[in-house]
DNA sequence: GATTTTTCAGTGACAAAATCACATTTATTA
DNA sequence: TAATAAATGTGATTTTGTCACTGAAAAATC
């Protein structure tokens, strides 16, 4: 098992005795998950602890009709710390995850957790921490559902992926887009064709190209 | 100052030290703050940890063009831990309170709870399960708001105020319940006049009288 | 390599909800 | 009582969501 991995993730890593690191490193396993594969948190249920060894998912909420809007994604070195949430006394929410390519996940199993947890003050501040720092994303997020305009919305999903990919042309469907600005699909398409009208987005077959990322900002 | 009030609001109260707690009831203050009074948090500033002596508050977001959402409500006995959330790395929201009557407000400052949070386990075992509470409260929020009409979250707002107040003759304006259904007043009129013309409740100035609570918690 | 199947995009018609601009009614205050 | 403020009512318009399709492009299968 490789330690860099726990070091890079836990900050408080170092500060365990040889005892709790062994126990992790013992009870950690590792899968292989396919892009699309899913997994569900919530009613009782939950892993643990997982952190991403590699690859990208999506968290999201889903909708009693089926359809679904993203939360926030992980990416290589993340730590889903909501996975395991369902320890805590009061935590009690349903959330999915949706491997967006090929992962390596290493999953700390929710007892392993829960007993570091409650011996290390450190590692209770680090997740109280973790899960502020959710609940803040999740306030944001809720602000822009509540606050702006669907345009604006995609716009921004637009952005966010140009800052996961690290380039102007993204591999995405309209229904993608739809999915991370909660919106219906049949609404990405025309408001997209408007961003392409406007000279904003190049569009072909599941790639959006951004021609001025500065005006998509200002929207 | 009354021991009573911290007896009820804090689990952990008899299990703190009597230097602890003497640290606390030398340092909360007490406000006695008019209906409509507001109190903003966020942004760097906040007051600490409120605990609602008697009265009503609401808790809500605010848009830039000035409108408002409900997120929840604080009753007698309540604490509002996310006022001094800000205490916490990666908390970073902005709040606003407003009373919704007259209140007596007892507020520890934020060094003081913040102290106590890292000398008590305890107490960081409280602040993290009310803070999880509330965290599920609003995932809860964002699923009504993103996978109901509007018709169903006036219904809800109609049916929480049944549950605080205790009774079917609610005293609220179209306005307040467009902020807690996060919609705009005169949708709300209109979905009420709906209502009524179903039966299901009846409309006077200032008041909304809920005739068949049953059938509006269907919709 | 041609055909079937699946995925993705486009579109018109309609419904729901938000926004804007007022008019009207009821309560409060001067 | 008149003036003011607060609450409600309503039409017109725009935005967004939903439904029911059609057609195009890519993948899978034969």
């Amino acid at each position: 098992m490789n330690m860099d991995l726990f070091n890079n993730a836990f900050p408080f890593w170092e500060s365990l005795t040889e005892t709790q690191r062994t126990e992790i490193v013992n009870n950690t396993t590792r899968n292989l998950c396919e892009k699309k594969t899913r997994l569900h948190f919530g009613g009782g249920e939950c892993a643990g602890v997982q952190i991403i060894g590699s690859g990208r998912a999506r968290v999201f909420i889903t909708s009693p009709g089926g359809g679904d809007i993203t939360l926030f994604r992980l990416l290589d070195g993340d730590v889903s710390i909501l996975s395991a949430a369902c320890m805590l006394n009061g935590m009690d929410i349903e959330l999915d995850m949706e491997m967006e390519t090929d992962c390596e996940i290493y999953t700390i199993p929710k007892k392993v957790y829960r007993k570091l947890y409650d011996e290390s003050g450190v590692v209770k501040d680090y997740t109280m921490e973790m899960i502020s720092e959710k609940f803040s994303d999740i306030m944001w997020l809720f602000n822009q559902f509540v606050f702006s305009n669907v345009a604006s919305r995609i716009a921004g999903a637009l952005l966010e992926h140009r800052a996961i990919e690290g380039g102007d042309e993204l591999k995405l469907t309209h229904e993608d887009i739809a999915k991370d600005a909660g919106t219906a699909r049949e609404v990405v398409t025309r408001i997209l064709k408007q961003f392409q009208a406007d000279g904003v987005v190049k569009l072909t077959r599941g790639k959006v190209t951004l021609i001025d990322a500065g005006r998509l900002g200002k929207i």
